[in-house]
DNA sequence: CCACTGCAT
DNA sequence: GGATGCAGTGG
């Protein structure tokens, strides 16, 4: 249970000298994913900029150019280049340009009314009155990236959790465990008292070489503390980070930056410590300092109201006059439970654990309307397109396969700074497709307008959530190949991977509910198709395709930063995010297989697809206490979202076709 | 199950 | 600020 005592473990006080402060047990806490062990390792990857990096890629511009994200007209990402001219995410198009004249900005693609596929639009921001948004190349990308990030880890050993389009957190315990084990044999015997209480033996390395980890800087006396575990895992930790950002940066062309702690708290805030391409190590040793220099509403969690709240009435953004404060006086002002929880916070204390989890939960197709809308008919026409771009995410999900099915679906809509929003239940019975989506969201619409009060309205989205799992790997691999289209609903095995607990949250109960467990199985991926990161932290790269970096986005770049509207483009095609275009026979990206035809690669891709499910259903997970209310997670790696461009003319990087009404 | 709120990028 | 996504609260 969290305590509201002083940081991490190890507080024994009669310590042999020449002993470790940490014991047998919180060592094997490690192979558990145990939440509370001093020893854990936890990663947070963030992607730098990652909006712009995905243009920067896609249309081949050089690193040092400096480039924005442009949305309507204002940005929504600055490059690192263009940061340094003071550019910013509060400027408009109008303002960087005249700060940069040589800003490149690239407008996000753009569905728009009456076209049936989102496109890189030169016009686009001319058109905010009929265009919508869309996010799907960065989606797709996010998703490449995830994927090679599980294939840079032990199958069997790792636990990866998307926190958004562009973060993921690790938690790399179990795997460091493994290679302590294997560095340091002497930890393999078992403690002499056979007491899992007695206390490790020192390190026996003694040097720790950060190669080029950014380490926080420490007072000498604090600094010259000789290295305990706590300190070598986190150096084996760093080691595998910095394996898997070499190999997006190599393979994907994307850098990221990392924080590696003791927590999820500790490591988010230490990737952001030094950007971009970089990663910050904080040792346990290092935790008090490094968030001495942090304000408070920083820290996660408290960048909202709770963060202001404790600002005002403490008077005070830093967490080291925060930490001056005595428990039972923040509990006076928070209650007892916020109160603890900040406590433990303000220094560094975290035990939530790492959902493994890398599929969505709920997409949301929106609209924010200026000038805003005033008729059923304006109103109907964004419907569909909401259900259009719903849909087509939805085929991305596998909802033909029945790999994934959304249970329900949500209609919000803002009017006089009001917001209201009506569910209702997809029937697990009816086939799903735009059309039916599209009815669904037009009864929804009907059922607000029924209540009155919504022109002018300001915005409108459409969501669907609840998923659940449908059918997946117990499948035959060649039941992929069969036809596919309307199929009945999936019989779900309800099923949850039995997991979650958010130690600590701030005023929030923690509902018991109910966890539903399930089995996981299947076959390993064959070796050798990816590379991993070995039970001894090196990283071992086996046969991924070189190509596999340049052909996805890279071949579309020549023509620099043009609207790249399919109609504009001319000679690339793309028919998945996995082919590689420029080459008249169809070769697999994943695995170098030559096809003749796009179907055949597309039932190739198909299989990796499968494949790469599979893979994914295995990760193990643990449980601890507190328990959070979670649905259903279970992982997947979406290394090759299969996109179906059926139809001749070009579609963009992952696109896919739709009709609309 | 539904509607709403808060936090986050 | 806009477009998303997640988790929690309370009815």
């Amino acid at each position: 249970m969290p305590s509201p005592s002083p940081a991490s473990g190890a507080s024994s006080p009669l310590r042999d000298a020449r002993r470790s402060r940490f014991t047998y047990r919180q060592l094997a806490q490690l192979a558990t994913y145990g939440t509370t062990t001093p020893l854990r390792v936890i990663a947070h990857i963030d992607l730098d900029a990652f909006y712009a990096q995905c243009e920067m890629v896609r249309l081949g511009i050089p690193e040092d150019k400096p480039l924005a994200v442009q949305q309507w007209q204002g940005l929504i990402a600055i490059n690192y280049p263009a940061r340094k001219w003071q550019i910013g995410r509060h400027c408009d198009v109008a303002e960087a340009k005249k700060l940069c004249p040589e800003l490149i900005a690239q407008h996000v693609a753009t569905w728009r009314e009456g076209d049936d596929k989102w496109a890189y639009r030169e016009d686009a921001a001319a058109n905010i009155a009929t265009d919508k948004v869309s996010l799907d190349p960065y989606r797709l990308q996010s998703r490449r990236i995830l994927a090679l990030i599980k294939d840079c880890l032990p199958k069997d050993l790792q636990k990866v959790e998307k926190a958004s389009i562009d973060e993921v957190f690790l938690d790399l315990s179990a795997q460091v465990h493994t290679e302590l084990l294997r560095r340091f044999p002497e930890l393999s015997t078992a403690p002499s008292s056979g007491d899992s209480a007695q206390h490790l033996p020192f390190p026996s390395a003694a040097a720790l070489d950060w190669q080029t980890d950014n380490l926080v800087v420490l007072e000498e006396e604090q600094e010259a503390l000789d290295p305990d575990w706590d300190d070598v895992v986190m150096l084996v930790g760093s080691e595998i980070v910095r394996g898997v950002r070499a190999q997006i940066r190599e393979r994907l062309g994307y850098t990221c930056s990392a924080g590696i702690a003791n927590s999820k708290l500790v490591s988010k805030l230490g990737s952001a410590y030094k950007k971009p391409n970089a990663q910050t190590v904080v040792r346990s040793r290092a935790v008090l300092p490094f968030l001495t220099g942090i304000k408070v509403t920083k820290m996660r969690n408290l960048g909202g109201k709770l963060g202001d709240q404790v600002v005002s009435i403490f008077n005070t953004e830093s967490v080291k006059e925060l930490r001056d404060i005595p428990l039972d006086q923040i509990k006076a002002k928070l209650g007892d439970e916020t109160a603890v929880w900040l406590y433990n916070t303000i220094r560094g204390v975290d035990h939530s654990e790492v959902n493994s989890r890398t599929q969505i939960k709920s997409m949301l197709s929106a609209k924010s309307f200026r000038p805003s809308i005033n008729t059923p008919e304006q109103a109907i026409k964004w419907l569909r397109i909401f259900a259009g771009d719903i849909y087509s995410r939805l085929v991305e999900e596998g909802i033909l396969e029945h790999k994934r099915w959304p249970r329900t679906i949500n209609l919000h809509h803002r009017h006089a700074g009001q917001t209201r929003s009506k569910q209702s239940p997809i029937s697990p019975g009816k086939a799903l497709d735009e059309q039916a989506l599209f009815n669904l969201a037009k009864d929804l619409l009907h059922q607000i307008m029924a209540e009155g009060d919504v022109w002018p309205c300001a915005n409108l989205s459409l969501s669907v959530g609840g998923f659940e799992e449908g059918v997946k790997g117990n499948m035959a691999i060649g039941a992929f190949f069969k036809k596919r289209d309307e199929v009945p609903p999936p019989l779900p095995p309800t099923d949850t991977i039995p997991e979650g607990r958010t130690a600590e949250q701030p005023s929030k109960k923690h509902r018991l509910d109910e966890v539903r467990s399930i089995q996981r199985f299947f076959a390993k991926r064959p070796a050798g198709d990816a590379a991993s990161l070995g039970a001894n932290g090196q990283l071992h790269v086996e046969q991924l395709p070189a190509d596999d970096t340049s052909s996805f986005w890279l071949d579309h770049g020549s023509e620099g930063a043009d609207t790249g509207g399919p109609g504009s483009r001319s000679s690339h095609n793309t028919t998945g995010p996995e082919d590689s275009a420029q080459f008249a026979i169809y070769a697999c990206a994943r695995c170098k297989a030559g096809f003749s035809d796009e179907v055949s690669l597309q039932s190739h891709q198909d299989w990796h697809f499968a494949k790469d499910i599979q893979d994914s259903e295995r990760v193990p997970s643990t449980s601890s206490q507190q328990p959070t209310p979670s649905r259903s997670h279970t992982s997947r790696s979406s290394g090759s979202a299969s996109k179906r461009g059926r139809g001749g003319s070009k579609l963009e990087q992952g696109q896919s076709r739709l009709k609309f009404g």
